[in-house]
DNA sequence: GTCTATACAGTGATAGAC
DNA sequence: GTCTATCACTGTATAGAC
């Protein structure tokens, strides 16, 4: 996945086994240049003079523009979100797990790469309508399941009372993301700090808990 | 505000009191243009001809695309969110009143134009920074304000149980925004029909009142 | 496959006549 | 102020040599 061992069949001409790290490379020019600055603002020129390349071999590996950007995206909605995971934590401490949830779920959307990536995908679905699907099911609806799976499982040993857990699931999101994610994709909160972050994800928690917490 | 009675004291050469008009054109072109397909697809070719002008005209009453993009951006901004109050609303009848202002919310940020709008500045908001307060100010933060007054008054009379009003305010519009605004602007609801409207308000104020609803 | 050089279309913006 | 005609520039895409 991350680079071939430089030894392969074929060694023809002028670059044998780089032909792979060639297109890497194009992706990972292309990705900065469509983050940094939207699919408007990204010229293929700028592309393949980042990647040490020609514009030419960039259209010998991609199609066009428009291919070049969807690969982007898909790439980069795959890899951020893959990540996210929530079997590890004990819902029996729910309080506690709860937060590291929320902590963990900002830390993800609220990071300047995953910012770049939503503003861009926001800013252009019109123009490529299938984007807003590759990224809604690679991160917001993976997130959600795997909060409402843990949700089932507080709720299984009495720790919450959720009649609904997969519209819980949505709304402890909606609490997390609160207005801090808006204006990061605004613009206006140019760095939010581990401080603020906290303090969101703690907010959440509190109201979710005043919800939905089981009566002792 | 609207147009002129057409009679003015200038009546020199070509178009006398139609300057106005021009400029209102203009602008109108413009926003349907912007709006429509982003600030890259839109030209200023293009937005001429709809509305009716030649390119020098528009160059004559804006100095160039990027200040006419931002003018159709404050005015847009101004335009669409300035309506909303929840002053008439009764804090004694919590829950109807706080499903009124769901539902209205909702109906205001869900417009095809208003996500149309959001849409735009989130995407262009990294080339032009003003952009994101412009539409803060005009939109969430005034919507944020409204609630919160709200929620004092029903606090003050025992409706509510609020240790926080700006906070349980910020969270209240993030419930009913919910997860169905993310999804309008991802292009995945194409028409969230008002029964999906309803549900979503419903459901936030469901679960906003088993937060923050005065015991009995 | 890769490079250099170039054709081509479309854009924002302007000069000059009326 | 308004128009017609045009400029300079940028970015996409390809042709041909290696």
């Amino acid at each position: 996945m991350h680079s071939k061992p430089a030894t392969l069949g074929q060694r023809n001409s002028a670059a044998p086994a780089a032909a792979r790290g060639k297109a890497e490379a194009i992706l990972a020019a292309a990705e900065q240049a469509f983050l940094g600055g939207g699919f408007g603002a990204a010229s293929m020129d700028a592309i393949a003079r980042a990647a040490g390349v020609s514009k030419a071999t960039v259209y010998a590996h991609f199609a066009g523009k428009e291919e070049l950007f969807g690969a982007v995206v898909a790439d980069q909605s795959q890899r951020r979100f893959g990540g996210f995971s929530a079997e590890a934590l004990d819902p029996g401490d729910i309080a506690r797990s709860l937060l590291t949830i929320a902590v963990r779920f900002l830390d993800l959307i609220l990071s300047p790469e995953a910012i770049a990536l939503n503003r861009i995908i926001i800013g252009e679905v019109t123009r490529f309508p299938a984007l807003g699907q590759v990224f809604w099911e690679a991160g917001p609806a993976r997130t959600r399941v795997q909060i409402e799976t843990f949700l089932r499982r507080a709720a299984a040993i009495g720790s919450l009372d959720v009649p609904d857990p997969r519209l819980a699931a949505e709304q402890f999101l909606a609490l997390a993301r609160g207005e801090i994610h808006q204006r990061c994709l605004l613009r206006l909160d140019v760095a939010s700090g581990p401080e603020a972050l906290h303090a969101a994800a703690e907010s959440a928690v509190a109201t979710f808990l005043r919800a939905f917490a089981a009566q002792a």
